[in-house]
DNA sequence: AACGTTAACAACCGCCTGAGA
DNA sequence: GTCTCAGGCGGTTGTTAACGT
């Protein structure tokens, strides 16, 4: 019975643990005298010193996120829109290496700012997705229709539904082709420092004011350009 | 005014990696 | 060589404010 309870004291000293959940600014006042005081790393005697019931994980977050000096305030810029897109086109979900090119922006902040339009645009697109296949139903009930008109009066070898969907075709395929030279020619890179980093300076005009204000085409051109970007084959 | 939805932000969780014992 | 641990990173979740109906 003895052994139990003590037990129990152990397990909810263990279940106490360290606080969680939203800071107060008595403990970022805590944290940030003491990083300013005694620097940055050690995050986990950090937590010790600086008299926080809190993990060094938490410290270190809290402090990179939020309390470090220089760090911006307020909406993303349309200039740093730009930069997102353009680097997350090239590193993907890369956030910490996307945020050294932003200065003042956690990846935090970044990874957050990608999710939310992300998701819009998500949701958008399969709106238009649904609105084009119902119009290519439409046009293809239609030019049955047509045909069947058409093979009333003339005997021809292929239907009109049929010559329209090699037309069709072909018009996929050059575009395709543009496409991809297109992608070739707009994909040029400035050198920012060390080798491997390379900023693409393509979808400038695109990304120049906010992506909210895009026609469709250039959501088109944007958006279809950067997940052929994440695809390895393309 | 009340309610539901969405966007933005803050924080935690789990996994991975590198350094040191 | 391997084990442990701290730190870093990306994914996910929770909370709150703003907005629309």
């Amino acid at each position: 019975m003895v052994a139990m309870t003590m037990g129990l004291g152990v397990l909810n000293i263990q279940e106490q643990g360290w606080k969680k959940g939203p800071w107060t600014p008595e403990e970022d006042k805590l944290l940030s005298e003491y990083v300013n005081l005694h620097g940055e790393g050690r995050w986990s005697s950090v937590a010790r010193c600086a008299g926080l019931n809190r993990s060094g994980k938490s410290c270190r977050l809290r402090w990179v996120n939020y309390l470090r000096p220089g760090l911006k305030r307020g909406q993303i810029t349309p200039q740093e829109e730009g930069i997102i897109i353009e680097l997350h086109a090239l590193w993907g979900n890369k956030w910490s290496t996307i945020a050294r090119y932003l200065p003042g922006r956690t990846d935090n902040e970044i990874k957050n700012f990608w999710r939310t339009h992300f998701k819009k645009k998500e949701k958008s697109s399969l709106k238009q997705q649904k609105r084009r296949s119902q119009i290519l139903k439409d046009k293809f009930q239609k030019d049955q229709l047509q045909a069947q008109q058409e093979n009333t009066h003339h005997t021809k070898t292929t239907t009109a539904s049929e010559e329209k969907l090699n037309i069709h075709d072909h018009h996929h395929q050059s575009q395709d082709q543009t496409t991809t030279t297109h992608e070739h020619h707009d994909m040029a890179f400035s050198v920012n420092g060390s080798d491997h980093q390379c900023l693409p300076v393509m979808y400038q005009d695109l990304v120049s004011c906010s992506w909210y204000d895009a026609t469709p085409d250039q959501e088109y051109v944007l958006w279809g350009g950067l997940w052929n970007l994440d695809d390895p084959h393309s």
